[in-house]
DNA sequence: CATGCGAAGATCTTACATTG
DNA sequence: CAATGTAAGATCTTCGCATG
């Protein structure tokens, strides 16, 4: 299988070369490999091992093993495993779990709010945060804003909604890649691509401190 | 240090409102 | 009327802290 080690930062950088040469693109394993000074059949042998991966637990056949916390399976390319292997030990009955957002989601979250505004949790479901569907991401709106709200408490616990400024460049969203193919469709990555580097461009961190919402 | 408990936080569901 | 957004609340998880 992998004949050769894959390290995270590696990981990490072959997600982003999936986002950069969609789909379609002309000699695109050459050009990953050539991001990550790999040669394309290693490059090309990684991603058919990580689709695979990707379809046997999407298809329950497996859990995802207890190391796979969120910022690692973000860091691989999809959420955390809670959403994958819930349901298919027990019953169907059972409360659907919460997948927790993991950081990348909230930013790009928070992306697309400043992009579509409040509100349009469709556009930003479907062209922001397109592991979410729009309920969640009006949830997730929903009670970031009340958190916003209570700002001013001391808080007990850290949260996730206190990140109200995003770094692009670290937003990357490998949790967004259709690792499976069989969801989602091929506009959605360069999408994104398209809307990270926009916003690496146009903003610094911090410019997301002020949105200027009302409630 | 381990454990138990209460509070806080995260996510989902559902009912209702709004809009085209 | 269907699609979408909002509000409220239920449920579950996680954190912080006291106690032994």
């Amino acid at each position: 299988m992998a004949s050769s080690q894959w390290t995270r930062s590696e990981d990490k950088m072959f997600e982003q070369a999936l986002v950069l040469f969609p789909e379609g693109s002309p000699n695109r394993w050459e050009r990953i490999a050539d991001q990550l000074h790999k040669s394309a059949g290693e490059v090309r042998e990684h991603y058919e091992v990580l689709v695979h991966d990707v379809f046997e637990i999407d298809s329950g056949r497996v859990d995802v093993p207890d190391y796979m916390d969120d910022s690692a399976a973000a860091a691989a390319g999809w959420d955390s495993a809670g959403q994958i292997s819930f349901g298919s030990k027990h019953g169907e009955s059972e409360r659907k779990r919460g997948t927790p957002w993991t950081e990348n989601e909230h930013k790009l979250f928070l992306i697309g709010l400043k992009r579509y505004g409040k509100g349009d949790w469709r556009s930003i479901s479907r062209n922001v945060v397109v592991t979410r569907t729009p309920t969640q991401v009006a949830s997730h709106a929903q009670k970031y804003f009340l958190r916003q709200n209570s700002v001013k408490k001391e808080r007990k616990r850290s949260s996730i909604h206190d990140i109200t400024t995003v770094d692009a460049t670290l937003a990357m969203p490998g949790s967004n890649m259709d690792w499976t193919g069989q969801h989602g469709s091929p506009v959605q990555a360069p999408q994104q691509q398209q809307i990270m580097s926009e916003f690496g461009q146009q903003l610094n961190p911090g410019h997301f401190e002020d949105f200027g919402f009302r409630m």
